[in-house]
DNA sequence: AAATACATGTAACGGGTTACATGATTTT
DNA sequence: AAAATCATGTAACCCGTTACATGTATTT
């Protein structure tokens, strides 16, 4: 059967780095990976404790406060993470939403679509700007760069770039052949 | 609340085009539109019945065979479909797999991770051939480029097209960074 | 005659989201 | 004192997948 929960592994991942509660996880997922991962608290707890019931984390010791809940990854949760990092990642099953509604475009007025395109521009613009920032303080950080993990860090951030760099030139690319090809209502606002 | 079940959509689109029955609908996903959406049996058929309960379709009058099923769309069917189509699409909390497992290559054998990064490149290099294929089918035929819709199909195959090519050259950028940053055991055998 | 494709559906499962409930701690 | 943030958790819901069950029509 396939491996599903992806939970599951990416709280051992997290708890790889240090050990965290589950504010912390939910907060590092929001910080950190945000742009290619997200989680929420309704998961992470439950996996937490079932993370536990199986050994693979456990709490830790240095407990910053009485309330908090801080778990530590085992050997097993470790061997457990590995293993899931070296099998093929899933091909999951694409649906964009945004490409569905396009291939429909002719259903709507052509103002509407245009106007979509230009807000998944913006979006992607907005994007490329912090990842370029990100990228910057990355490689100006001579520290950061002497990190192993490093280029592991980085291949995320550059695929953003140049994804959003293609999305921007896709939008552009578009809206010109949609004007070319389904001139329609537009032509006339032209003379106005 | 946010609008869920795409599902109900992603048929009534369908059948904006031609009547359908739910297996009809199958395989025109599988063949024309698998690339950026796909759907199966086990949703696809309970929808369409509640889609006839909520009289967005109805049973067609020209079934080949007595035991196909086909719906077409009514009125209110094309009005609701309309109207989602206009919603700005919603945008997705990314679930990268690959990028996840990719943050976290430090943990496992570098060989592994650009063994990995090669099956992800050749699976879009066999993508983007099939695009590129598709593509020149389409731009040679004057019919379909006079069709109102041509540009509507062609956006979402230009931006498989441009992702394919993006992310073979970020597979490549990308193992060169790995061996560049995290030479460890690949240098030795370069002198094998 | 056997294998493949056509065709429709149900049941169980589970993964992930949202909303709700509750309270402590820190900052303004 | 009030507001914001920290912090943990549960319950309900729903969407989508997988597996199962069943049978017909067509092709080899």
């Amino acid at each position: 059967m396939a491996i599903k929960n992806k939970t599951k592994y990416a709280i051992l991942g997290v708890l790889c780095l240090k050990p965290c509660s589950g504010y912390d996880i939910k907060k590092f997922c929001d910080k950190t990976i945000s742009h290619y991962w997200s989680e929420n608290f309704g998961h992470i707890y439950p996996v937490l404790k079932q993370l536990q019931e199986e050994h693979f984390i456990q709490p830790s010791e240095d407990k910053a406060s009485a309330k908090r809940n801080v778990f530590q990854i085992t050997d097993e949760g470790k061997r457990e993470f590995v293993e899931w990092l070296m099998l093929p990642p899933e091909i999951q099953s694409p649906r964009s939403e945004l490409m569905l509604k396009l291939s429909f475009g002719n259903y709507i007025a052509i103002e509407h679509v245009i106007a979509m395109l230009g807000e998944v521009k913006d979006r992607n613009i907005r994007n490329l700007a912090y990842y370029r920032e990100l990228e910057g303080s990355y490689l100006t950080n001579d520290a950061a760069k002497k990190d192993p993990a490093f280029p592991y860090w980085l291949a995320p951030l550059r695929h953003g770039i140049l994804t959003s760099e293609v999305n921007i030139r896709w939008c552009e690319e578009t809206v010109q052949n949609i004007k070319q090809y389904a001139p329609s209502n537009l032509e006339e606002d032209a003379y106005v």
